[in-house]
DNA sequence: CTTGAAAAATGGCCCGA
DNA sequence: TCGGGCCATTTTTCAAG
């Protein structure tokens, strides 16, 4: 947990690993206007002190065969912190919920899950989740189309700290 | 656009590049069983046919200052196709807006929008999202916590394409 | 930062089902 | 003919100076 502030050079970096994730060592430097062993270690760093937290490809849904996407939002009967941690392990165990975002106010999560067709989501609704032990009411909206997919935040290496919005 | 059917090596190529997206092509081609250079064929091709999208570094909105995450659900006026695409044009030019996901049903858009506080985001959403044109309604739902973040989709690469949900 | 050795990426070519 | 393996060259990684 090194907690040192982020230079422009680190914005920078961070800003092109968001961007490409598979982006050379060198072509980073060069485009952070360093060598390529200094970027490395740079690198190297955030990964240590957490502010990347992996790598991934992203892959086409639909491509895939999941052509759905729906936005779940579940309520639960008890909400005392052991029941919320049981909830969420079972989610985690639910490969078709990509994420599970605890909210504030009535419902409780807000989960993304993808499925291959209404009926395959309909099965997991109805099997799955609805008959999980505390689940109080489910709420889908179905996704019809993403117009944008940006992962992450906003990194502007210019402007390291202040925010117009 | 070749939908050439993805076979056991592709879908394992696939989900080691979606769990480890700088894996090199030698170890994932270890990985999928065969030698290197028609590994880095079968990517090349998949990243032609659309299958990945790109690759992305994964970074922790936390510790880069963004505390908070909101879920805005958007209601628009008019919901005439242009009015739709007017509106998803202005959203990609919020940078603080990472997903806008067009729903089924009464709320027109789900956007997932990242800020640095709860300040920042009222600041965003009573000068920029409620002041846009066509804009009815919105309403906020304040992450919490997050439990589960999984990218992608979930891929067997011993089961084609029948699914248990 | 620079150097240099080890590893990886990648194009060419041949081979077998 | 379509992939896969082997080989050689280039590029990148990464530890040491």
């Amino acid at each position: 947990m090194r907690r040192t502030k982020l230079d422009k050079i680190d914005r920078k970096i961070l800003r092109d690993l968001q961007a490409n994730g598979r982006i050379t060592n060198v072509e980073l430097a060069k485009n952070a206007g360093i060598s390529a062993p200094p970027c490395l270690r740079r690198v190297r760093a955030l990964e240590e002190a957490g502010f990347i937290r992996g790598y991934h490809a992203d892959l086409d849904e639909e491509q895939l065969g999941y052509g759905v996407t729906v936005f779940a939002f579940v309520g639960l009967e008890s909400q005392a912190e052991s029941d919320l941690v049981e909830f969420e392990k079972r989610v985690g165990r639910w490969p078709l919920v990509r994420e599970c975002h605890m909210l504030q106010g009535e419902t409780d999560f807000l989960l993304k899950v993808v499925a291959r067709d209404l009926d395959s989501y309909n099965r997991f609704l109805t099997n799955e989740l609805t008959a999980a032990p505390n689940v109080s009411h489910v709420r889908s909206a179905i996704g019809i189309r993403t117009s944008k997919r940006d992962v992450g935040v906003p990194i502007d290496p210019e402007r390291p700290d202040e925010d117009l919005d």
